[in-house]
DNA sequence: TAAGATTGTGGGTAGCTGTGGGTAACTTCC
DNA sequence: GGAAGTTACCCACAGCTACCCACAATCTTA
């Protein structure tokens, strides 16, 4: 099957060892290019939740954080909050990243993890934080949330 | 006869077997263009159903997802939603599609399942669901059908 | 009407995928 | 410099998926 390039869909359950290891669906390793050289750049979400980033992908957020000019604070913050706790993570011959220890504990991941596609990156979730996520989101503003819904999807 | 590109109507009666697996209809085989590679896009549906997207339409809600910067809340919830059900799907030789188990129970398929056309889409449905679905749908405000006549006519 | 082609359904199997654990090389800290 | 802990790489194996073939029912065509 023939994906789109560096495109993720679809949620999985798979397990994080005691090594802190994940597994990256074989779906998802499918669709990356090679350019990746098989790697990620792991993050700290804006939720509650690591993100994925394909290698290429990173280096494009890069370059845009360099245009950000340092002289107003919330730039500052900004970059610093993003770059701060980014590193990058080789698959191994079983299509396993390593997660460090303070993603896991931000995160709040325990052996069950859900793993999201989110179209340009991935997302590692404890499946009771996504939850409690998903219900707060209900309160978002309805009126908002339709206006997107209308004009994507079909 | 050959109808337009991408486009399905009608409704099938076909059987889900135990590997979870269902015919598209072979009217609606014929009807795609060859840019789909074979491959659809099953995602959760808005009423208790499968939607079934041809990969290029696929494609395009895609790319509008792309676009919606994660530093908003209500995109990252948008885009989670939208993207984490979906999952693509190649046919078989015989013209099967596998549906996955989360998209089987919330749809609450059984051995028959019902095909619907939906022009840019297929649904997959129980038969007893769409059943009642219908007839919730026949309680519809008449003028809510008017505000809709003001953008179609049939 | 008869022969052939197409369509829908069922099932077998090789190879891949996810998971656990072992070991050697490397790093860190006393 | 050496012990302890950590990391990167390797192998093993059970379960599952993608692919293949078979066959009956239906449709097409001459």
């Amino acid at each position: 099957m023939t994906l789109t390039n560096n495109t993720f869909t679809g949620e999985y359950a798979y397990s994080l060892d005691s090594k802190g290891r994940v597994n990256i669906p074989a779906k998802f390793r499918q669709s990356l290019s090679d350019n990746n050289e098989g790697t990620f750049v792991i993050t700290r979400g804006m939720d509650s939740c690591v993100w994925v980033y394909p290698l290429i992908q990173w280096k494009d957020i890069e370059s845009n954080l360099r245009n950000l000019s340092s002289l107003s604070k919330i730039n500052r913050t900004f970059v610093r909050n993003t770059a701060r706790y980014a590193s990058p993570s080789t698959y191994d011959k079983q299509g396993r990243i390593t997660l460090t220890p303070y993603l896991i504990d931000y995160a709040g991941l325990d052996k069950d993890v859900l793993i999201v596609g989110m179209v340009n990156k991935i997302e590692i979730w404890n499946p009771t934080r996504l939850d409690e996520t998903d219900k707060q989101n209900l309160e978002i503003d309805p009126a908002a949330y339709d206006e997107l819904a209308k004009n994507i999807i079909i």
